[in-house]
DNA sequence: CGTCGAATTGACCGCGATCAAGGAAGGTGG
DNA sequence: CCACCTTCCTTGATCGCGGTCAATTCGACG
């Protein structure tokens, strides 16, 4: 593998702290691979090999029931995903697919798990990790039970704004279908709502968000940290 | 505290694999106390102080945005909750409050931060509790987006009965309004709800549930062990 | 260009929310 | 012991958010 990704893993908060033989015990049995779009890494249900790190690209996670799928989160460079399961040897509960080319490390799961097992550094950075995971998912599950979709709309561009420094305009990095399906709507609804957004001082065209009255716009997301807040 | 609780708390999966010495050091800061019914324990947005632990009752976690609000969960004996707040030194998600009389053991969040630091058998178990947190809360998600309300409850009755070995007929353990804003509906839908299951052989009336017709309800809820399973 | 998938738009429908009223059950006090 | 009250549950009527179906339009790419 090269050095250049070792060093950009090694710096990820999950192994950041662990010890050295450690890092260098479990990216042994580590490989990397390149995919292109659309393909699917893993499958809800199948069983946990691999701790995967996506180093370029963007992948999806998402889920299906009898026929229809729902998109549960995007993972970007330098994440990793899944580590529930990996560390529960439990099956995933989620699928995962490629956005774009993406390269994507693979850690065989049971090195992690008994790396996990004897390095306490590696098992506190788990913890955290893990403790994120959760709140994040209580997070959505708070948006989705108490906004309507035009209010997650909104507070996902003032979410999208504050993440870049809080700039007024920027570009959607995510398929506008993908971003209905995250929100818990549908890609038509998704059109009504951007031209619903328009009085609140929110222009979407194309990929193109432009902010032009914040005021506006937060009197009508009313966000709080509790739920829109990515840290915390 | 009552030697009782020490034991039943020392069984729990999250303390089992302390060390004694570190088990006693956290349960020295603890205190129990007994509730009355509809008390606020904590509130969202209030930082952690204390890891609970329900020894009795019972204590719904719920979530308020611009006045509404909604049941994320139901905390029954014997379990713990807000553990992620504890560990992330974080503010606190969720509110909770007593549903009955409960009693509650409070430990406090530092003294559990620091035995986490130094106790690599309760970091483990840690991350075990909150692999599992993260899990159930993914599987709460799907729930919601991919299913009716219908199918929802058709899934609650059936895994309601599968926590009491399969059985056809038991005992609701929540308020229906409870269970409405749990699995995402109004009080009023889920009276609805309830009349539309008949036909798929399922009578509630009250509290008390019978399943008379189990595949039919099984064909209709499509049950699958990555929503409804609650071990995995 | 031509093609294919995404995005948009319109028309319609239905699930579930809301509003309003009535009934059942359980607890309390006279 | 019973009248009363509170609280939850139920039922009906109506509304609207969001889903579905269908038909264009847009846009990227070969």
């Amino acid at each position: 593998m090269k050095s250049a990704y070792l060093a950009e893993i090694r710096h990820l908060d999950l192994f950041r702290s662990m010890r050295d033989e450690n890092f260098e015990a479990v990216m042994r049995g580590a490989y990397v691979q390149s995919f292109p779009p659309l393909v699917d890494l893993i499958r809800e249900g199948d069983s946990s090999d691999f701790l995967h790190v996506v180093m370029d690209g963007s992948v999806e996670l998402f889920a299906t029931w009898t026929g229809k799928d729902t998109t549960i989160g995007i993972v970007r460079p330098v994440s990793t995903f899944i580590l529930a399961a990996t560390i529960r040897s439990a099956p995933y509960l989620m699928s995962a697919r490629t956005l774009e080319r993406s390269r994507i490390v693979m850690l065989p799961s049971e090195d992690v798990r008994s790396i996990f097992d004897e390095d306490s550094g590696f098992a506190r950075a788990v913890v955290r990790e893990l403790a994120s995971c959760y709140r994040a998912s209580i997070k959505h599950t708070k948006t989705l039970k108490l906004r309507t979709s035009l209010e997650r709309l909104a507070n996902y561009v003032l979410q999208e704004s504050a993440a870049r420094n809080g700039v007024d305009a920027f570009l959607l990095d995510i398929e506008k279908r993908k971003l209905a399906s995250l929100l818990g709507m549908t890609a038509e609804n998704m059109s009504r709502a951007i031209k619903a957004l328009a009085p609140y001082g929110v222009h979407i065209e194309g990929n193109r968000v432009v902010i032009e009255n914040r005021p506006d716009l937060e009197a009508f997301a009313k966000p709080t940290p509790l739920i829109d807040d990515p840290a915390s």
